[in-house]
DNA sequence: TTTAGTGTACTATTGTGATAGTACACTCAT
DNA sequence: ATGAGTGTACTATCACAATAGTACACTAAA
């Protein structure tokens, strides 16, 4: 497998989240052709009828699309694809604060984490790859 | 419900989490008494059976002392609690870090989120309740 | 002793995720 | 036309979470 799966979520949830991460990743290219069911089944270890299912509920919600008899593909829309990253990120950063209140943590507790964070983070690349107007408020989604 | 559901994850799991977080927020206090599983199913909107299988499981794991016939009991050791406050500080902290690093995000994205958290936690209130000694790092969990 | 309140054990049923295997319809290059 | 490679449909089986209902053993107080 190509990455460590939670055994307490369904594979196919998580699946469908390795895809669209990969496309926002810039793995997948916007019109890529997906890999076959039966090779994306091998690659994940899991069985054909788990990816189909995959495929079946991406196309459902418009992030792939499938020609019968000749594959599935990543949507061409781009914007649909930052629009993944934009609700990813806003999910986990939302998800953290939950996370993070409900432990009713000290000052010292919190503090420690945000320069942990900030240490995490520092090591981004330094180039701005979004286009100004291409880049969205991951928090609040605009 | 007292608490919201992840339909994609077992109950019997989230009710485990949510017991533990009660514990470490102080609303369990050490050596309490727990509800009885039938009166937790009810609070919980569960079926009793799903109680006795997290009260079960949190025994096993030595959070919480069941003595048949009189109840279950949070243990009485408060550094367990703590503990958990650590692991669930720690797990959330590494799980939002991998979340974010995976998204490629651009330097701009990423400081937004950052200022978004500043502002989320700058509204502790001030009192560090721990004793000094007992504050311990949420990210490396010493 | 009786009774209410504990946890616990048990069977049965339902729904869903995941697997295994087979078969079919479509597309495209040969 | 043939055949390889697509997605898709179908049945069957298994495991597990969750529910429903019943029953039992223990504890403590009336």
């Amino acid at each position: 497998m190509a990455f460590l799966l939670d055994p307490t979520r369904p594979i196919y949830l998580q699946i469908m989240e390795e895809i669209k991460k990969r496309a926002v990743r810039g793995l997948y290219r916007p019109g890529e052709q997906l890999p076959s069911v039966r090779d994306m089944a091998k690659e994940m270890e899991v069985n054909p009828n788990t990816i189909a299912r995959v495929y079946r509920e991406l196309e459902q919600e418009g992030f792939i699309e499938t020609r019968r008899g000749r594959g599935s593909f990543i949507t061409e829309d781009s914007s649909r694809i930052e629009a993944e990253r934009t609700k990813f990120g806003r999910d986990a950063t939302q998800r953290f604060i939950r996370d993070i209140t409900e432990l009713d943590m000290t000052d010292k507790q919190i503090q420690d984490m945000l320069s942990l964070l900030k240490r995490s983070f520092s090591g981004a690349d330094g180039k701005d790859k979004s286009t100004g107007e291409g880049t969205h408020n991951v928090c609040t989604g605009e």
